[in-house]
DNA sequence: ACTCTGAGTATAGGAAAGTAAACTCAGATG
DNA sequence: CATCTGAGTTTACTTTCCTATACTCAGAGT
C-alpha cells in the first residue's frame, strides 16, 4: 500500500467510500462520449464514413442529435472537420478523426470484444480486426509498463496525485 | 483486402454504407452497459464497493436507479450477489463482480486513460492503477495476436462471418 | 412489543434526451 | 432563374432521467 493511503487510513479515511467520486477520470470522459450516439459515431468515423449523410444513413440516428454530437466532438478536439468536393457539386464538410479522437480506439475496442465474446451472434462477429501488418486478430489487452500482460484482478489501485475527499455533507 | 470483402464490392455494395449498422458488438455491448450510472457503478465494485449503501453514498446517485442498475447487471452475469453478515445484524446482500464483468476492465480502464490524458486535473489523476506483481503503471492497450503492438491507425476491419447488409428501405 | 438499520420500493414533478418530420440554405446545373 | 442536393435547423411530441421524499420490510437488540 501507497504512503498516501496509509496516512489516509491512519486518519481514519476509508479510501472508497470518502473520495471525491466526481472526481474520476471515468466520469469526464464519459460527460463527452457517453451520450447515446457519440460512441457509434466514431465507431463509424473510425470505419471510415466521414459525411453528415453517412453517417445518418447507416446509423439511422436523428439529424438534430447527428448535429449537435458532430458539433460537440468537434468542439472537443476529437474529430476535425475538412472539406470535400463532389464534381459538379461545391464543397462540402466531412468530418475526420485526430489523434485525439484515435486515443479513443483501445476504448471502443474494448467494448467491441466484450460484445463480440458475450453477445455477438451465434456465426461470429460481423465485422473482424486485424493488424494491417502482419494480417494478426487484434485486441484491447492490459499491460504494464514493464510490458506484463495484466489480468484486471492483478490491476492495483491506488490514489493518485489528485486524490481528494468527498466533500462535507 | 479479404475475398468476402472483394467479392461484396465487385457486387457493387459499399462496406461502410450498405451493411446493418446495428449488427454490431459495440452496440449490444452499449444496450448493456451504456446507460449513465452502469459504468461508474462498475467502477465502484472494481474499487472495492459492493454494498448498496456505498454505491449511494459515493456515486450520490438515486436510489431507484440504482437499484434498477444492480439489478440490470446481476441479470447479465456482470454482478452477482452474495451475502455479508455483520455482527449483530442480519444478512443482508452484496453485489461481486464475475469474470464476465471483469471482462469489461479492459473498456474502463481505456475510458480512464482518456481522461487521465484529456481531462485530468492540472495535478494529475486522482487514482492510479498499477500492477500488483511489479508496481508499474498499467494502461489499455491493443496488441495483435503475434504479441506486436498496434497503434489504431494500423488495424483494419473486415466483413466477418456474420457480416449482414442493412435491409431494403 | 418497540426500535433501529440497511436495503430497497413507490410516487410525483421537472429537466433533459430522443424521435420524427417539415423547413432552410448555399451553390451547381439546366 | 427554377431546380436539385447535401447539410443542416426548427418544432412538436414522447420517453427517459433526475431529484426528493415517503414508505416498506426483515431481522437483531432492548
Amino acid at each position: 500500500m501507497d504512503a498516501t493511503a496509509e496516512a489516509l487510513q491512519d486518519a481514519g479515511v476509508d479510501l472508497r467510500l470518502d473520495r471525491d467520486a466526481s472526481n474520476c477520470s471515468i466520469a469526464r470522459t464519459l460527460e463527452v462520449v457517453g451520450e447515446k450516439w457519440t460512441i457509434l459515431i466514431l465507431r463509424e468515423v473510425y470505419y471510415g464514413s466521414s459525411r453528415f449523410g453517412e453517417f445518418e444513413r447507416v446509423l439511422g440516428c436523428p439529424r438534430n442529435l447527428l448535429a449537435a454530437r458532430l458539433r460537440m466532438l468537434v468542439e472537443e478536439g476529437i474529430l476535425a472537420v475538412e472539406t470535400y468536393k463532389e464534381p459538379g457539386a461545391r464543397s462540402r464538410p466531412k468530418y475526420v478523426i485526430t489523434p485525439k479522437g484515435m486515443d479513443l480506439i483501445p476504448a471502443v475496442m474494448g467494448l467491441l470484444q466484450w460484445g463480440d465474446r458475450y453477445r455477438a451472434d451465434p456465426e461470429g462477429p460481423a465485422m473482424v480486426s486485424r493488424h494491417r501488418g502482419c494480417g494478426a486478430h487484434v485486441d484491447a489487452r492490459i499491460r504494464c509498463d514493464r510490458g506484463h500482460a495484466v489480468e484486471p484482478v492483478d490491476i492495483e489501485s491506488i490514489p493518485g496525485p489528485a486524490f481528494r475527499l468527498r466533500p462535507a455533507e
